[in-house]
RNA sequence: UCCCCAAUAGCUCAGUCGGUAGAGCAGGUGGCUGUUAACCACCUUGUCCCUGGUUCGAGUCCGGGUUGGGGAGCCA
C-alpha cells in the first residue's frame, strides 16, 4: 500500500506544491459536470480536506458518484485553494474507491440527534461531534498519565475481578462459570465453593483498596482503569461501565489530598485549552457556548474550600426553596451541591469534613469525634466531580468502624495488614474519567463521552 | 426504582377543532455551477410505536404496554 499522510498533517504543510496520498472517509460531495469537490475525512483532526476531482481521472464518473461515507484513497498535489473556506486543497490525480457507500448509509451530511446517533455508536465516530470527543478523551487519558509520570506516581493495574463486595455500597455484577440453570446448591443457597474461583466474584466497584496497598510500598500510584456497578441507574451521568482515575499518596493527609486533586484538575483544563483546541472551539460553538471560558476560568484560579457544617449553614441561609432538606448530618443533594458551586461560590469548591454517618467506614475520623476527613470537589454545570479522603491508618479505629457499620474484619484482613505493619497517614480520591469528559467538552449525556455505552438494558456493540 | 415528557417518511420535524398525512434533508431524473452540510426544477418514499376502547370517523381523545428522553435517588 502507499503510504498515507493524515489530513492533520497534511492541512499543516509549510506550503502548496508537494504530492501526497491522503486515505479517508467521505462526508460530503459536490457534483459538477467540469469538477467534483469532496470533503475527505480521516479523523485524524476536526476540518476535512477538500479534495478537487476532475473528468480527467479515469474513473471520474464512479467518483462523482460516490456517496457521504464511502472510503477513498487520493494521490493528488497540494494547492493553494482559491476559494475561500480552506486554505489548501488537493488536487486529485487518482483516486481509488476502496469501500463505496450507498444511499442507506445511516450518517447522513446532516444533523443528527445524538439518540439517534446512539442507536449507530459502530458509526457515530465518523460524526464531526463524536470525533472531537473521542480525540479530546484520547489527549486526556494520555494527559493523565503523564501528570502522574512527571510526579513519580506509580501506575498500578488494579484487579477487574474481585471477590471483596465491600469495597464500596455498588452493587456488583457477578462473575461466574457455573451453569445458570443448574447452579451447584447447599441448602438452597448457592454453594460458590464449586465456581472458577471457589468464592463468589464480581466485578471491581473501585481499584481504591488495592491501590492503598501499592501505596504503602510507592508511596504516590494511581489507577486509571475500568470501573463496573451493577446499578439500576437511568441519568445521563450514570453508566454500568466507566474509567476512573484513583491516585493515592502516603504520608499524606486531606489537605495534601486536596492540592493534588486541584493541581490534577487545572493540569487537565489546562490541557485542553493547549491541546485540543480545534476540537474545543467546535464544542464552543456547537455544544456549550462558554465552554472555553469556564475551562479557562478554572485552570487559572484557585479553587475555595468549605468546611460541610459550613455549608449546612450556608445552604440554611440560602434565598432559595430546595425540594429535600438542609440539616446537619445530612448528605448534600445534587441541587444543594449545584447551588454551592454556582451561587455561593461561582466556581470549584472543596467541601470538607463530612459526618461519619454518611461516609464511607475507610475514611480517617477527625479529633470532633463526629466528622471525617473526607472531601468532594464541586464544579459549576456538573455537581460533584471528585471524591476523596484521608483514609483511617489507626487499626483500632478502623476495625471498630468496620464492626459498627457491619463489615467482617477478617474479610478484609490484608487491608487491616497494612494497619498492623509500617501504618501510615495517607489519602487518595477519585475521578471518574467520563465525567471529566463531559465537564471538559460540555457534552451532556455520559452515554456520549464513552465509546460503546454499558447502561440499563444496553450492552450493544 | 420513582416522577414528568415524547414516539408521524431512511433522518430532522410540522400536522389546527377528531374528517382519512406534509415540509426540509437523503435518494432518483434533469439543469446549472470553483463548490463550501452548494443551488434550481420535477419525482419516489408511511405498520402515524404496539394493544384495547370511545366515535359515523382516531396521527389527534381515553386505558394498558413497549421504547426513548429529561429529572430524582444511588454514585464517579
Amino acid at each position: 500500500m502507499k503510504e498515507k499522510t493524515r489530513v492533520r498533517e497534511v492541512l499543516a504543510a509549510p506550503a502548496a506544491g508537494a504530492r501526497y496520498v491522503v486515505k479517508g472517509w467521505v462526508r460530503t460531495v459536490r457534483v459538477g459536470k467540469e469538477v467534483a469537490f469532496i470533503a475527505l475525512n480521516d479523523g485524524s483532526c476536526l476540518a476535512s480536506l477538500q479534495v478537487v476531482a476532475t473528468p480527467a481521472l479515469a474513473n471520474y464518473e464512479e467518483v462523482s458518484r460516490s456517496g457521504t461515507g464511502a472510503a477513498l484513497e487520493v494521490s493528488g498535489t497540494l494547492a493553494a485553494s482559491p476559494a475561500a473556506g480552506q486554505r489548501y486543497e488537493l488536487q486529485a490525480e487518482e483516486i481509488t474507491i476502496t469501500g463505496a457507500a450507498d444511499e442507506a448509509y445511516p450518517l447522513q451530511k446532516k444533523r443528527h440527534s445524538f439518540e439517534y446517533l446512539r442507536t449507530i455508536a459502530h458509526l457515530r465516530p465518523r460524526s464531526n461531534t463524536f470525533g472531537a470527543v473521542f480525540r479530546v478523551r484520547s489527549s486526556l487519558a494520555q494527559a493523565i498519565h503523564r501528570f502522574f509520570a512527571e510526579r513519580g506516581f506509580l501506575y498500578v493495574h488494579t484487579p477487574i475481578i474481585t471477590a471483596s463486595d465491600c469495597e464500596g455500597a455498588g452493587e456488583l455484577f457477578r462473575v461466574t462459570t457455573l451453569d445458570l440453570a443448574h447452579p451447584p446448591l447447599v441448602a438452597g443457597e448457592v454453594d460458590y465453593a464449586g465456581d472458577f474461583f471457589g468464592q463468589a466474584t464480581g466485578l471491581t466497584v473501585s481499584g481504591q483498596l488495592e491501590g492503598e496497598l501499592f501505596a504503602m510500598a510507592f508511596s504516590d500510584i494511581y489507577t486509571f482503569g475500568p470501573t463496573f456497578r451493577a446499578e439500576n441507574s437511568n441519568t445521563s451521568r450514570h453508566a454500568a461501565e466507566f474509567w476512573m482515575i484513583e491516585p493515592e499518596i502516603a504520608f499524606a493527609d486531606l489537605a495534601a489530598d486536596a492540592a493534588l486533586a486541584e493541581e490534577f484538575f487545572r493540569y487537565l483544563c489546562r490541557h485542553v485549552l493547549d491541546h485540543c483546541g480545534e476540537d474545543l472551539a467546535f464544542f464552543n460553538e456547537h455544544i456549550d457556548r462558554g465552554l472555553i471560558e469556564r475551562i479557562g476560568n478554572v485552570a487559572d484560579s484557585a479553587f475555595a474550600m468549605m468546611e460541610y457544617s459550613e455549608a449546612v449553614e450556608r445552604l440554611k441561609r440560602a434565598p432559595v426553596a430546595f425540594e429535600f432538606p438542609v440539616e446537619w448530618g445530612l448528605d448534600l443533594q445534587a441541587e444543594h451541591e449545584r447551588y454551592l458551586t454556582e451561587q455561593v461560590v461561582g466556581g470549584p469548591v472543596f467541601i470538607v469534613n463530612y459526618p461519619k454517618e454518611i461516609k464511607a467506614f475507610y475514611m480517617r475520623q477527625n479529633d470532633d469525634g463526629r466528622t471525617v476527613a473526607a472531601m468532594d470537589l464541586l464544579v459549576p454545570k456538573v455537581g460533584e466531580i471528585i471524591g476523596g479522603s484521608q483514609r483511617e491508618e489507626r487499626l483500632d479505629l478502623l476495625t471498630t468502624r468496620m464492626e459498627e457499620v457491619g463489615i467482617a474484619p477478617a474479610d478484609l484482613w490484608w487491608y487491616l495488614d497494612t494497619r498492623r505493619w509500617g501504618s501510615c497517614p495517607h489519602a487518595g480520591f477519585g475521578l471518574g474519567f467520563e465525567r471529566l469528559i463531559m465537564y471538559l467538552t460540555g457534552m451532556e449525556n455520559i452515554r456520549d463521552v464513552i465509546p460503546f455505552p454499558r447502561t440499563p438494558r444496553h450492552a450493544e456493540f
